[in-house]
DNA sequence: CCCGATTCCTGTAGGC
DNA sequence: TGCCTACAGGAATCGG
């Protein structure tokens, strides 16, 4: 589910509604999702208040006044802010009851989402120090693409998908940006010239940026921080719509399998 | 080193 | 209706 637009929204729900909140109890119903969940950090969480909330790549970090958390909501994972004493619901994992009632609650069906608590930013990151560069970042441009990919046979879905490379572009953004880009997913990241990884980053910024002020793509089961779904899909040019008329020049989109992921594009309009 | 395949898990859609 | 299979937004890990 979430790539960067739906994170992005996702916190900025959280520190609309519980920045500055502190934490009074912490309740895990299982002890792991995708990662163990450990029941000695219940006491270093409980009695801190939520400083800041930022997102890095696909993750939630959550600032404690002492310690911090590390949220990834995998495919299926929603972090929200509820009413007290709303009914558990089947795959809600763990709860965290604030002082003035309400309740952040964590939900993944599937549970490759996780939790991970740190004693400090700097062990925090640490553990992401593999990530690559922001999208919407400076670091992110054409050189940087360009460079990387030099010599490299694979597809360049699969190198703008690498969490090494650049992060927070999963399945959807990387088909989208491929298609305003007028690349076709299958190519050779290494023979891309300077000139078109520069469309590339302008694609992959814009899509990004208008599914984050469309509040993300619910496909099926994205909620924000309030239990809204997102509204991107409407903008959606080829993912997903296999045999449907390419919206620019009406040339029946394409289908086919990179590492293992579904891609679309259109056959007429990328090359 | 670079790839693709596999793996974690549940829900859902589609074929029969 | 029910049973079976394939597939789904992520990403670490394994093996060729």
């Amino acid at each position: 589910m979430p790539e960067l637009p739906e994170v992005e929204t996702t916190v900025a729900g959280l520190k609309r509604a519980i920045e500055g909140q502190t934490i009074v109890s912490v309740r895990f119903y299982r002890d792991n999702i995708r990662y163990p969940l450990d029941k000695a950090w219940i006491a270093r969480i409980e009695q801190q208040c939520i400083a800041r909330i930022t997102r890095r790549a696909k993750l939630i970090i959550m600032h404690l006044d002492s310690g911090c958390l590390l949220w990834h909501l995998g495919m299926t994972g929603s972090l929200r802010v509820s009413a007290s004493g709303e009914a558990k619901r089947k795959h809600d994992h763990i709860d965290m009851q604030l002082a003035d009632g309400r309740l952040l609650r964590f939900h993944d069906p599937r549970r490759f989402g996780y939790l991970k608590w740190f004693a400090n930013l700097d062990d925090l990151f640490a553990s992401i120090a593999h990530y690559g560069v922001e999208p919407l970042s400076e670091a992110f441009n054409a050189d940087f693409l360009y460079q990387l990919s030099r010599n490299k046979k694979q597809a360049v879905k699969n190198f703008i998908m690498n969490q090494c490379v650049v992060v927070g572009v999963g399945n959807i953004y990387a088909c989208e940006a491929l298609f305003l880009a007028g690349i076709r997913p299958q190519t050779a990241c290494g023979s891309i010239s300077l000139t078109r990884y520069q469309q590339l980053v302008e694609a992959i910024q814009q899509v990004l940026q208008q599914a984050i002020a469309q509040g993300g793509t619910t496909l099926k089961d994205f909620e924000n921080a309030e239990a809204k779904p997102g509204y991107f899909q409407q903008s959606l040019a080829v993912y997903g719509r296999a045999g449907e008329a390419c919206p620019r020049c009406q040339t029946s989109i394409s289908s086919l399998k990179l590492g293992g992921r579904n891609s679309f594009y259109c056959p007429r309009c990328q090359h």
